[in-house]
RNA sequence: GCCCGGGUGGCGGAAUGGUAUACGCGCACGACUUAAAAUUGUGUGGAGCAAUCCAUGUGGGUUCGAGUCCCACCCCGGGCACCA
């Protein structure tokens, strides 16, 4: 018998299936869609490894399940093409971006198809194509013209290394997430977007999504919702009165009267402007001003850095004055106060706040008790730490003796009510630092002009194209390398036609992610057929057949990057009706990573990279997608195991052997076989692998099959109606294998049935993956009989049979007569008999 | 410190509160072979001759019955973190 050959099969049904377009996304109207959507790759470095198309593995078992099961499935797959990756590898090895990003993406398309993927290929998109970037600038353009995006020159996270700006999604800690430098503050130039707007919206439709629990606590923690109160301190100097107010943030309101001192950052305005305006009045200004110097020196991560001690300086000669007591309190700036959270002020209550207790130990400062831990009963003045948790007020004027609860709530509203602060909250998201000094990223698509300031590119002008260029390395200089190209910058200002120039920073890498499957659905061919601005109808109805994406599977690293700034244009895109869905990804499940043997993450670091093409060469694609799905479960972090893959590879072998030998027999001696254990345990296997793909649970369906495949290998004969089935519920996971038993078991039937009219028809190509899922019976499903265990005070002594109409009574009864339960009952009293349904019987004695 | 996951044979893992260890890998022994590989059959949590006992990170609890539910703790992985 010839070997199974998954070289020559796999080639051949590859190319079948290419030519005749099974894959190719229908929209047949009888049939509901099915979106499944897989997070797209950067087309950087050295090709896929075998950890890579895990995720890609299982939306193709899902989607091929759905297909199968009746959808209309769209499929597509494309490339994030623009960002650091693929700039930094082209830099390395000193090709230009565009000519290696299209290497890579040869190499990457090439190893999908490999796979035998079932991508529709017709519809990839490249986000650093200007067909593709257009629309991206187009988006962008929509933001500017609603005010949500704006410039500022804040100090921003700056990556000496990769010389450009980050946002905070960025980083790791304090340090570059791409290349691990530590990030500096620098104050420079930028485009922001205006996410913050988004931050209640992203927060409350947490609730409408199916995904993943991590990563819905990742994101309420990434958004960081905090609800509190603003106060205005009033400022006074030992000379005069000032008008200026110091703002503070709080979420503990109710221990307003605890508050002996105020802290403010020291980047924060406020201080320069305090120290300008009452320069003369402050008698330790240079200390402070070198206390301020200091600060700016340190690094975040010295700054943050929980065991270190908590410094300040006084500002001598100020004192705040609490609006609620008008008592006058200390100013300090102390570099354990961030400014970029709250209002970067805030006021320290140090009996009620670990770090203000701390603080207040080292410099001496009083520590008052206002909020009593046992009311009514007198407070314990001495602390040793902050007592944090909620309790009654005392020492706080009329509001002494209410809850903290209550007394938060009147408290603000006594604050409205005077116009000195009131509710308020605030979030720790920031606005998404957009620009980047980098080359290869869409080029914001604006120009300034000396008389009109930003301007937009006129929509018709768009795309602004990438220049080409000489040297596209970083300039470090703060600006990116397009501001080098005169002849590119240099333009007429679209609204008074006078000189002006281009906006020469880019956009960061995932800007082209935010938008990608909205793309895939309207694209067609090649071209964009039917262009983004929507609005226009036969793109809206597109979009409105097709969104949201029902399932989307990717890394878990892009809860807080990538999946916030997918959900936030989306929620834009939304209001400006443009798409139909307030979310973009119904569904989301993340793959965990397949690590090396050696339990690292693979690397050309640690040269333990596995490629899937060797994996392909040598045991076949199936045997990798079997592998893959049958190593455990989807969602956890796995060792690649080269000696566990044999076992899918032999189970393959099996496979084929067995259909091989029932294709040889003559046609008269397979059919009509009928088995009735073997057809019960036939449905309980389409019913077991339908529930555990439709859950993801792949290895336990592949488990299913083995078992399956175990018992009919025992059978004498098996009917070809078996095996037709047992490869319709293989063929997600081993499509190739399955397609060719399955085309040569339809010829062998076709033998069987030759003169009928049927033949005839048997001639049209269809695929195995057009043929529709199985469908068990619930009859056959049903056991007749079953063996039960016998427990004896819930331990398992006996095993009995019964069979499945019995009464309770007859099976408690069966039970007793066993010899070996009389045998463990006998001069024992029995209190109790407990029988589970078909499951257990428990004897108490 | 806070918030998520997770701890089950030699290994990857399975188990709606109901026979713990399915399925696969590995291992042992047998068959085939001159031999080996491949294939194939049987066995395989630990202790014990056996009856039986002990095992799902640890200690308690609920229950006729707990890997599964509750309480406390230990360890591993991930996220956030001087966030006021």
């Amino acid at each position: 018998m010839a070997d199974y050959n998954h070289r020559k099969i796999e080639k051949k049904w590859q190319k079948i299936w290419e030519k005749s377009g099974i894959y190719k996304t229908k929209e047949i109207k009888s049939k509901p869609k099915y979106y499944i959507l897989d997070m797209f790759p950067y087309p950087s470095g050295e090709g896929l490894h075998v950890g890579h198309p895990r995720g890609y593995i299982a939306t193709d078992v899902y989607s091929r399940y759905r297909r199968m099961k009746g959808f209309n499935v769209l499929h597509p797959m494309g490339w994030d093409a623009f960002g650091l990756p693929a700039e930094n590898y082209a830099i390395k090895h000193k090709i230009h971006p565009k000519i290696a990003v299209n290497k890579n993406i040869a190499t990457y398309k090439r190893q999908l198809k490999a796979i035998g993927l079932d991508y529709d290929w017709s519809r990839e998109i490249n986000t650093a194509a200007p067909n593709y970037y257009k629309w991206t600038q187009w988006i962008f353009l929509q933001f500017f013209k609603k005010g949500l995006a704006f410039q500022s020159f804040e100090p921003i996270n700056w990556c000496p290394s990769c010389k450009t700006g980050l946002a905070l999604e960025d980083l790791d800690g304090n340090l570059c997430e791409r290349c691990g430098t530590l990030v500096e503050k620098k104050p420079m130039r930028q485009w922001v977007l205006k996410i913050t707007a988004y931050a209640e919206k992203l927060l409350k439709d947490l609730k409408l999504l199916d995904w993943p629990n991590p990563i819905i606590e990742q994101q309420k923690n990434w958004i960081g919702k905090s609800e509190g109160a603003i106060v205005k301190f009033g400022v006074r100097c030992q000379m005069s009165d000032v008008k200026n107010n110091i703002e503070v943030f709080t979420t503990r309101l109710d221990t307003i009267f605890g508050c002996t001192y105020l802290v403010i950052a020291p980047e924060h305005k406020l201080v320069s402007s305090i120290i300008r305006q009452l320069a003369d009045q402050v008698s330790n200004l240079k200390e402070v001003e070198k206390y301020i110097q200091e600060s700016k020196k340190k690094s975040e991560i010295q700054r943050t850095d929980l065991a270190k001690d908590k410094t300040g300086i006084e500002l001598k000669g100020v004192k705040a004055v609490n609006p609620f007591n008008n008592e006058e309190a200390s100013v300090f700036v102390a570099d354990y106060v961030l400014g970029s959270y709250g209002t970067g002020a805030v006021m320290a209550v140090p009996a009620h706040d670990q770090r203000d207790f701390e603080f207040a130990k080292k410099y001496n400062l009083p520590i008052k008790m206002v909020i009593c831990p046992n009311y009514p009963k007198p407070i314990c003045p001495v602390l040793d730490k902050a007592y944090i948790e909620d309790g009654h007020l005392v020492n706080s004027g009329q509001f002494t003796s209410l809850t903290s609860q209550e007394a938060r709530e009147k408290m603000a509203d006594w604050l409205k009510k005077n116009k000195i602060g009131g509710k308020t909250i605030k979030y720790r998201l920031q606005d998404w630092v957009f620009s980047r000094q980098r080359y290869w990223g869409e080029p914001i698509p604006l120009i300034h002009c000396e008389e009109c300031g930003a301007v937009a590119v006129s929509e018709k002008d768009l795309p602004v194209k990438l220049p080409p260029i000489k040297s596209y390395e970083p300039t470090g200089t703060g600006e990116s390398p397009l501001a080098n190209i005169t002849k590119w910058v240099n333009v007429k200002c679209p609204k008074c036609n006078g000189p002006a120039k281009r906006e020469t920073n880019t956009m960061p890498q995932w800007a082209g992610s935010c938008w990608y499957y909205l793309a895939y659905i309207v694209k067609e061919n090649s071209k964009f057929k039917i262009p983004m601005p929507t609005g226009r109808q036969e793109n809206s109805k597109l979009l409105k057949k097709w969104l949201p994406v029902d399932f989307y599977v990717g890394g878990a690293e892009h809860a807080t990057r990538h999946l916030i700034y997918a959900r936030f244009w989306h929620k834009f895109l939304y209001d400006i009706g443009v798409v139909p869905t307030k979310e973009p990804f119904h569904k989301l499940a993340n793959q965990g990573l397949i690590l090396a043997e050696d339990a690292r993450k693979m690397s050309k670091r640690w040269g333990n990279v596995i490629s899937p093409d060797e994996i392909i060469k040598n045991y076949g694609a199936d045997t990798l997608r079997v592998y893959e799905m049958f190593m455990g479960p989807f969602e956890q972090a796995i060792n690649w195991s080269a000696d566990s893959m044999v076992g899918s590879r032999r189970f393959l072998e099996r496979v084929y052997k067995l259909v091989s030998s029932i294709i040889r027999q003559p046609a008269d001696q397979v059919s009509g076989v009928k088995n009735s254990n073997l057809e019960r345990l036939l449905h309980q296997t389409i019913k077991k692998v339908t529930e555990d793909i439709e859950n993801f649970k792949f290895n336990t369906a592949i488990s299913a099959l083995m078992i399956l495949l175990n018992e009919m290998e025992k059978q004498s004969q098996l009917s070809i109606v078996s095996c037709q089935l047992f490869l319709k519920l293989l063929s997600p996971f081993a499509p190739h294998l399955s397609e060719e038993l399955w085309q040569q078991l339809k010829a062998q039937s076709s033998r069987q049935r030759r003169g009928s009219p049927k033949a005839a028809k048997l001639k049209v190509f269809k695929s195995i993956h057009e043929e529709s899922w199985p469908k068990y019976d619930k009859k056959m499903i049903k056991e007749e009989t079953y063996k039960i265990p016998i427990q004896i005070n819930g331990k398992v002594r006996a095993e009995i049979e019964i069979e499945t109409d019995w009464k309770d009574e007859k099976v408690k009864e069966a039970a007793l007569a066993n010899e070996t339960v009389k045998k463990w009952i006998s001069g024992k009293e029995i209190k109790k008999v407990i029988y589970a349904k078909n499951k257990i019987v428990n004897i108490v004695v």
